[in-house]
DNA sequence: GTCGTACTTGTACGTTCGTACAAGAAGAGG
DNA sequence: CCTCTTCTTGTACGAACGTACAAGTACGAC
């Protein structure tokens, strides 16, 4: 219990020594969220060249560029102007796109929760084929929070979907993603202690940024995996 | 794997069938913030009675008003007037006790933060007496479950670190508290599965708003704790 | 070719934000 | 009593926000 704890009751107007937020400056464009069909805003001399159509992709990367700006800024602070800039579009792409930001934001968490559910069913033939169920999973997991972009997402929706009922079920389905990978291998039980295990670990390494002690979690999965019913 | 996916490619501007977020309306006030020595804004007909001095509990008004909005709203969508309302004060005391709106966050985060290192002292003299330390380590997250506003602030606070390394210690803390509690009791390493498999049960049952399956969690915490090492 | 729809873009409106600050009241020290 | 410091409050300013929309361009239909 090492808390850097300050008592908080003090006199003045300025005793706060806590730890400053930094602010979450401005977003800067990438501009590489069109695929190779569309163009750069202005490469040239012309003031602002107009692109040719392709209502798909820009859709896709209206969804593309949210889903980094709530990773890097939170959903909170996501903004029209900062995924128009990100994906290299005009501020009036998002709305036509999307009728309003909260709309453009469960696109983007939904693209999100489809690419999770797309990964999933690769950890599943993995799984299938392991020979040792723990060690494998394990690695799966390291892999896993080698993007440390896509795990945050995950915890960002859990805990807006704490807090906004109407995201639960895209949060459930998360969650349950792993549970129900693991009931064959394990069953019901032994399959829900070892997905809180694993999203407990996950939330840790997240905050601490320390690397997976591979080791220890296999163990742990074992213990959980072989214990008497 | 029941994601309620959308292909979310179509042509027409407004396919979007997704969970549509609330947008979380305007945070309203309670007036209850202030100890009994200050007075509500405005019960009478005056336009503005001016309240007496008291700047410390000014300051720990403040600090509870926004833990509670960050609760309610997410430290994202967090504003001024919004704890001024909450805390039943006008908008100047907020800049007048704190210099920024984000050392106003991190005052509240620590607040929250010395809270919980003081609730987790109360759980270490709880385990110190326990005749079973799992039964009692259950019936200790099951109550503390039961107030969904703080544990959904340690997970904002989490959540948070992820993004922004100045609030990484804070968090670590809160994470360590548990970790720390359990070490006496049953080692460095099962407090360390332990500790994350409560984290991950945590967030499950935070994000599914289903209650604490007591005998499945006590069955599992025996399991990490009696594993050969 | 032309026509019409669908898409693109820049700009504008009203609101809300963080922060600054002047004017004044409260209470301690004389 | 007066005075000075500290606290209180209302208001103001520029920036950024969500959203609306007019004007214009691309492209298939004909």
């Amino acid at each position: 219990m090492t808390i850097p704890a300050t008592t908080t009751a003090e006199g003045g107007p300025q005793p706060t020594t806590g730890p400053p937020l930094p602010a979450d400056g401005p977003i800067q464009p990438t501009a590489d969220s069109l695929p190779p069909g569309g163009r750069a805003p202005a490469a040239d001399a012309q003031p602002a060249a107009r692109r040719s159509r392709d209502p798909e992709a820009r859709r896709a990367a209206l969804a593309a560029a949210t889903i980094e700006i709530i990773a890097e800024a939170g959903i909170g602070r996501t903004t029209h102007r900062a995924v128009a800039a990100r994906a290299g579009l005009p501020l009036g792409a998002t709305t036509y796109y999307f009728p309003t930001l909260d709309a453009l934001i469960a696109a983007a968490l939904q693209k999100a929760a489809a690419d999770q559910e797309a990964d999933l069913e690769l950890w599943a033939t993995r799984l299938r084929d392991a020979p040792d169920l723990a060690v494998t999973l394990v690695e799966l997991v390291d892999e896993y929070m080698a993007d440390r972009r896509t795990v945050r997402i995950e915890f960002e929706l859990c805990v807006a979907a704490a807090r906004d009922a109407a995201l639960r079920p895209l949060a459930e389905a998360w969650l349950h993603g792993l549970h129900e990978l693991l009931v064959p291998h394990v069953g019901e039980d032994a399959a829900h202690d070892i997905s809180a295990l694993l999203d407990g670990t996950m939330l840790h390494l997240l905050v601490t940024g320390a690397p997976l002690n591979a080791p220890a979690l296999t163990a742990a999965i074992r213990a959980l995996a072989d214990r008497p019913r």
